[in-house]
RNA sequence: GGGCGAUUAGCUCAGUGGUUAGAGCGCUGCGUUGACAUCGCAGAGGCCACUGGUUCAAGUCCAGUAUCGCCCA
């Protein structure tokens, strides 16, 4: 670590950070000692898909949870961050086959085997890359505990899962309607399924009713369905149709017969009033079909085509089909009309395909009784969620929950644990792979050849992890977990299935608080994606601005839940704030005596020096409340706003003059000691900068014990004890007085290096006597003469007044009388409204009844405070000419 | 169709009932000192979407309206 006295003119983090990053690293802080004494602080990592690169929707989560973490662990918590990946099935396979279609291949062409194998590798590659890069984040997590959702702890977590859910009636096979990808050839779930109104037609279609010269007309968004259909339904009570009821009529081109019946579910209102059944391509028509025990007959092969059934349209997509079709049946007239119609379609939400739904053989877990528990956790207070709005979105999805589709058809993620009898036909469900069938004995058994929904191995993340089933040391101690950080988009997907499974399996809750983070977009606002191309790399931002600057960019006065805007300028602000803190340090570092610095609390201190360490007491106690209720944004805007607006803008500049002037006390203490406080609360913020800094700092400091090794190991600061509201009292009337000063000059076009006489005027003058240096050097006056109260008349012609609330300066320059009384006009208006004001708030014998008394007392002494102002305003304006 | 959220300075956003609503960026003017021009000083800029209500007191709580966004069906 850097010792030297002269540190670089800018904060260069590319010098910096990696070599941090790796000291941490090396001295183990990421791992937690566990110590059953006491209670441990721990966060599960989202896992990232290990489909490409981090991009900055990574970096989000990955700075709320570092920030949580290092915050409590510099609070002396034993501190588990546990990382993690996960495979995503889907996902994933999406991105093998078009590395794969990029060689010509496809994976049917590779096996199986191979393919899985390709897909270990890249899933290898990409957890490298994941780890440099939160690396590069400053994340602290702990890559001794990294875990795969494919590895073999976390995989046979799921076997026994399945296994148990099976046993106890929660998990069953069956044929249900299901949303089909025909590109990614599997099933998904009703979440993986996004619904978009799409502009489409209504298609009103002929159908002829057998041996009769009659007809009904069906009107239908999906006309190639139609080959699939297995009925004609009607309101019972729809007059127009009560003579086709129980007839039978042909299927258009393939000229099936079908019968019509009545369902009261027909709603006459819509189309024709008569509806098309195809039981096995519409939920609601599956529904039907079950009442009205109707034969299901599908037309679909996987890819999408349309099978035998569809007679001369066997082998055609499903959309070529449906061009096709509607030409012809246009030209046989079958096709009486076509009108717009918006509708809901569902596209896969990993490769945007309209799902089709298709009446399949899938396993489902039933949800309802794992809803339960989970509805009862959040609702009792054992789960907080933050921000608060979202537990209302939890529980309104958890209690109209619908059973999960949890088999999908690929390659890559957990076999189902199942093995179909080739003999007797029966099902063995067991964890390890059985021997022989469970019923019967044979040894021809064939696994089941699908995977499960990746979602169904997340949903057990939080023990996994930690070892579940199994019980060990780190599931007793860390287990519940304390916060599970993540977006609010995966609210259902992820955090809700946690809840559900986590209960399930061990009884007990999976975390204590849910803290949901927005989502990140562009300086247009627009949602962040590979395909609109406005993706920030995290890498790129990081090279660019630093760590630092990009963790503060995107956490800064954000709220919980709320979407974070990215955006260079926001990069540059942050890394400018780096820069800033840097040379305070090296302003402070230098300023520092050869000798060790002892920064103990003086007891006897400068008005200035008692100021900054109130408001520094102030800054540590407001910085760990809102710690504690997540508001990480605003704690950082705390900080940020006292390190440049208090401690750089005033106290650096105070004591710059009583450097030169070497008076004593030297402020060199105060100075380390703010400084070095000030690292400390920021640290979880900005990890790098404050780590480079404190190391040179802290070098110089006499420590009363040992010194800590890093500052991500040294306590976060509290209150000390050192509020004194008298002192921030005087300063505050200093820096009103030097204020108005620069105001005036400023106004009256006074060049800036031009010292002016000023005589302040003041109830407290040996307080502002007190600071005479400081007033003279920062306002730049000179002769300054301070005295108790302005005697009448005694203002030359064209001097400038300037009433403040405890004092007034005369500032004797030459000033246009007009101005002047322009400027006093305006004063005396806007304070004229405030008494009236206040006057009229005093005068309702309800207020100064009802409100309470210390807000009573407070209006009154604004009142006098602007009375006393407004009157001395109006001396003033009598005396000008 | 149901639900949730947002609407605050030119832009992006904080603001967790207390009366003079803040920040960053942008803008205007001026720049001096051995921390910093990635900077300093000063300034301009707000019917807090609208309407009503509750309250001694509303940007903040409640109801409705409008616009935008999201989620679920």
């Amino acid at each position: 670590m850097q010792q030297d006295r002269d540190l670089p003119k800018a904060y260069e983090p590319g010098q910096v950070e990696d070599r941090v990053y790796e000291f941490w690293f090396k001295k183990g802080y990421f791992t937690p000692r566990i110590d059953r004494g006491r209670k441990p602080f721990t966060v599960i990592m989202p896992p990232p898909n290990v489909t490409g690169e981090l991009h900055l929707g990574h970096a989000l989560p990955a700075t709320i949870e570092d920030i949580m973490v290092r915050w409590h662990r510099m609070k002396g918590e034993v501190t588990l961050w546990l990382p993690g990946f996960d495979h995503a099935g889907i996902a994933t396979q999406v991105v093998i086959e078009r590395q794969l279609a990029a060689e010509g291949l496809t994976k049917h062409s590779l096996g199986r085997e191979k393919f899985e194998q390709k897909a270990w590798e890249w899933a290898r590659r990409c957890q490298e890359t994941f780890m440099k890069q939160h690396g590069k984040l400053g994340a602290s997590c702990d890559w001794t505990r990294e875990r795969f959702t494919l590895d073999d702890g976390p995989s046979r977590a799921v076997a026994t899962t399945f296994v148990r859910l099976y046993h106890k009636g929660l998990i069953y096979q069956g044929e249900r309607i299901t949303n089909w990808c025909p590109r990614c050839q599997t099933a998904l779930s009703d979440l993986e399924t996004e619904h978009r109104e799409v502009a489409g037609h209504l298609y009103y279609i002929n159908y002829p009713v057998v041996g009769q010269p009659d007809h009904i007309t069906v009107a239908t968004t999906r006309p190639e369905t139609m080959f699939g259909d297995t009925a004609v339904a009607v309101n019972p009570h729809d007059q127009r149709f009560t003579r086709l009821i129980g007839k039978q009529v042909a299927i258009p081109v393939i000229a099936r017969p079908i019968p019509v019946i009545a369902d009261e579910a027909v709603d006459s209102a819509f189309g024709t009033g008569a509806l098309k059944v195809t039981p096995a391509h519409d939920p609601v028509d599956f529904e039907m079909a079950q009442r009205r025990n109707l034969p299901a007959v599908n037309i679909l092969n996987a890819d999408g085509t349309l099978n035998g059934e569809a007679g001369p349209y066997q082998g055609f997509d499903r959309f070529a089909c449906r061009r096709d079709l509607l030409a012809r049946l246009e030209r046989e007239g079958l096709l009486p009309k076509t009108i717009a119609h918006m509708q809901s379609v569902g596209h896969c939400a990993r490769c945007d395909t309209i799902v089709e739904p298709w009446a399949t053989r899938q396993w489902f877990v039933r949800t309802q009784p794992l809803a339960q528990p989970a509805i009862d956790a959040v609702k009792d207070g054992r789960i907080t969620i933050i921000p608060e709005q979202f537990t209302k979105v939890y529980l309104h999805w958890m209690e109209n929950i619908r059973d999960w589709c949890i088999s999908r058809q690929l390659w890559w993620g957990h076999r189902i644990p199942v093995w179909y009898c080739g003999d007797c036909s029966q099902l063995t469900v067991t964890v390890a792979p059985p021997p022989v069938c469970g019923h019967c004995g044979s040894s021809r058994l064939r696994q089941d050849p699908d995977v499960l929904d990746t979602w169904f191995s997340s949903a057990l993340w939080t023990h996994s992890t930690l070892g579940w089933p199994d019980e060990t040391e780190d599931l007793s101690y860390f287990y519940p977990t304390t916060v599970m950080e993540t977006g609010y988009d995966i609210l259902f997907f992820w955090v809700a299935r946690m809840i559900m499974m986590g209960i399930e399996n061990t009884g007990d809750v999976p975390f204590r608080w849910v803290y949901l983070h927005g989502l990140l977009r562009d300086e247009k606002g627009e949602k962040m994606s590979k395909v609109k191309g406005n993706v920030i790399n995290p890498l790129a931002a990081i090279e660019d601005y630093g760590a630092d600057a990009l963790r503060f960019a995107i956490t800064t006065g954000n709220a919980p839940g709320n979407d974070v805007q990215v955006s260079s300028q926001k990069l540059e602000a942050a890394r400018n704030f780096a820069n800033k803190l840097w040379n305070a340090a090296r302003f402070v570092i230098r300023s520092l005596p050869p000798q060790l610095v002892d920064t103990r609390l003086q007891p006897v201190l400068p008005v200035e020096d008692r100021w900054i360490l109130s408001r520094l007491d102030r800054l540590a106690v407001k910085t760990d409340q809102l710690l504690r209720d997540f508001r990480f944004g605003e704690a950082e805007m705390q900080v940020h706003d006292f390190l440049w607006g208090e401690f750089c803008d005033w106290y650096v500049e105070l004591a710059k003059i009583r450097l030169r002037e070497g008076s004593q006390p030297s402020p060199a203490p105060v100075l380390a000691q703010t400084l070095e406080i000030s690292l400390r609360l920021a640290h979880p913020f900005m990890p790098f900068v404050t780590e480079e800094i404190w190391q040179t700092l802290s070098g110089h400091l006499r420590w009363d014990g040992a010194r800590p090794d890093s500052i991500m190991i040294a306590p976060y600061p509290g209150g000390r004890g050192c509020i004194d509201d008298g002192a921030e009292e005087e300063m505050a009337l200093v820096i009103e007085i030097i204020r108005s000063i620069r105001n005036a000059r400023a106004e009256s076009k006074v060049e800036a290096s031009r010292w002016i006489a000023a005589q302040v005027y003041a109830r407290d003058r040996s307080a502002v006597e007190a600071h005479r240096g400081a007033i003279e050097a920062l306002a730049r006056v000179q002769p300054l003469t301070v005295m108790d109260r302005r005697r009448e008349g005694q203002n030359p012609e064209g001097s400038a007044v300037l009433v403040l609330r405890d004092a007034e300066v005369v500032l004797p320059m030459m000033i246009d009388p007009d101005a002047e009384r322009r400027r006093l006009e305006g004063e005396r208006q806007a304070l004229g409204a405030r008494t009236a004001d206040l006057r009229a708030r005093l005068a309702r014998e309800a207020f100064v009844s009802k409100a309470p008394p210390a807000v009573v007392e407070k209006e009154r002494h604004r009142l006098r405070e602007a009375e006393d102002r407004l009157h001395k305003i109006e001396e003033r304006l009598a005396q000008l000419p």
